[in-house]
DNA sequence: CTCGTAGTTTGACATCTGTCGTACTACGAT
DNA sequence: ATCGTAGTACGACAGATGTCAAACTACGAG
């Protein structure tokens, strides 16, 4: 038995690692905020496929990897899919409120365009 | 007495007008960041000059114009002056938290790689 | 009127960004 | 071993972005 190929693991910034111009610039894209929003209301892991994205696979790759490389979110691979985690307590701790407030002004925004 | 030139004024989004997605984006800039940051610890009127930025004098009539486009600041003339202010009471009725959030990220941000 | 100061405009430029299609790799199921 | 599904890598490309210098406009002071 070999030594298992360690389910290739990707690079994440450590929490000091974050910038907040890195944070701010990810959740600017309309695709990577959907992203954020519905990662924040499931509140769990979802993989890459569970999101209906308008745009192609290769494209999907690419803002997911913004939202890991500017610390927003967390990914690992389980089997052939890759979960995708919002770094909560990370950004939390960092600058406090700023994730919920963009969260809350993002559904404020919805609510305004859909509704009335 | 004719009637006086009416200082030219500039286009500024209504508060409805204001997109989340355009704020971060505007913020997300390190030179963007600063002013705003500034503007906010005057908590008044400054004109761009009072600025002293990194930046030729076309950058920073370019930086100055997106945040007003976004609607962070808004810009008046007086005079050969351009007078500057952040839109505080718009962005917090929108996005209740953000600003705040934003500034205290970059404060500690700040404090972090100054300080230890 | 003339001058200086504040800011704009224009055009250029390199880089970044969002997008795609196609070919590829990694893994699980059969 | 083979196949299908999930996601990556590699160009490519158009458009946005940050930057500058140089020429320009607008206003106040003298």
């Amino acid at each position: 038995m070999t030594i298992r190929t360690p389910t290739r693991d990707l690079d994440h910034p450590t929490r000091d690692g974050i910038r907040l111009e890195g944070v701010l610039h990810a959740l600017s894209d309309p695709v990577r905020l959907h992203v954020v929003r519905r990662l924040a209301d499931a509140d769990g892991e979802l993989s890459c496929s569970d999101f209906d994205l308008p745009v192609s696979k290769s494209t999907t790759t690419h803002h997911f990897r913004v939202l890991r490389e500017s610390g927003v979110i967390s990914q690992l691979y389980r089997g052939t899919a890759k979960l995708n985690t919002l770094r909560r307590s990370d950004l939390d701790a960092l600058f406090p409120g700023l994730l919920d407030s963009v969260l809350a002004g993002a559904r404020s925004e919805t609510d305004r365009s859909s509704g009335a």
